[in-house]
DNA sequence: ACGCTCATGTCAGCGACTGTCATCAGTAGG
DNA sequence: CCTACTGATGACAGTCGCTGACATGAGCGT
């Protein structure tokens, strides 16, 4: 047994999920989730860069997953697909978590900053899908556009399957999201 | 001749671009800002909601020539097709300011908030585009992915051109990042 | 027993942002 | 010409996000 209580980042967590569904975003302050995770101020900031960030610890894990699926794709595929294949992955991770997923999505939806801040997220994401594409042996300017679009698709399909709770899983969605950017894209000229 | 001189929020914007550039984000205040514009720092905050907003004035102008050519299109035309429109044209105007947004893309560029905002902007614009498809006849699940995608390759095209000063215009860019998405979505299956 | 580590607490302070009230040139109405 | 109203602004106090600096003390190796 430590000098203090066990993980100390997933009782802020825990603490400012509860608080900004309870009181929303703008009604918690820090130190009030510092309290309820029984840290002060100060600790919060030792382990979240601000108030914003302590809901996003798991997306780093999602993007491990995501550029693992990428680079165990097949090399002969397009990189669309090796893209859409990743992606596949991180969906599935975020299926097996049930109803966690959706939960977050609604605070995050409730506020403006947290919405800026899973942007920038996905843009990292975007951003690192790009540089495995180029590992892979794709040109820098295809691979950035083909990593943009997939991540597009992906918040799309994620979109879609957190307003649909009685829908299909979400990797589906996403297959069935990047099946309709063939077409869409493939229709005109 | 009024009682205080003119365009105040258009200093604001030109003080706050020559202040970023000179001492950068976080070595400018607001209240520096709103001195050099020779206003308050209360006044500052009646013009711009945040420290981030006051670069982000033109883009409703971006939104609403692009939100014009989608609604001008032809009505025949296909969804990505008519958002690439619209989204030429705004390219277009952006053209048509010479270096100015390559400056301000270099200044937003330096800053992690500034860039989460420029991402937010982007998105809102996507569901402005989505919205347009819609009046024109698109369902809103397929109008939300045309419009995202469209968005994306915007982001893209314009990256490109930021990138690549003795490059081709932005339009031209644009072109050829559709055309580049539809081959890379062929591809495959 | 000694010193080192390292997560934490405490405190002071800056800057972003807000609510509130006062000011006063211009303007409309009588 | 006086008066009331408007609307952009200034002044001031206060909250909160966030940071730097220093102190504390249990655990751990030596």
């Amino acid at each position: 047994m430590g000098r203090w209580a066990p993980d100390a980042r997933g009782r802020l967590h825990q603490a400012a999920m509860e608080l900004y569904t309870e009181h929303g975003y703008d009604g918690t302050t820090t130190a009030d989730i510092a309290e309820r995770a029984g840290l002060s101020e100060r600790t919060y900031f030792r382990h979240f860069a601000d108030k914003r960030e302590v809901l996003f610890d798991s997306t780093d894990a999602l993007q491990t997953l995501v550029l693992d699926g990428i680079a165990g794709a097949d090399p002969a595929a397009a990189p669309l697909d090796a893209a859409a294949a990743g992606l596949g992955d991180g969906a599935a991770l975020l299926q097996s978590f049930g109803q966690g997923p959706r939960h977050r999505a609604a605070v995050v939806a409730a506020h403006a900053e947290l919405r800026e801040r899973e942007l920038a997220k996905m843009a990292t994401l975007a951003q690192a899908v790009a540089g495995m594409l180029v590992a892979r042996g794709s040109a820098e300017a295809s691979a950035a556009l083909t990593a943009e679009t997939a991540v597009a698709v992906f918040r799309v399909a994620f979109d879609r399957w957190v307003a649909d709770p009685d829908g299909p899983a979400l990797p589906d969605v996403l297959a069935a999201c990047f099946a309709e950017l063939r077409e869409v894209s493939a229709r005109g000229r």
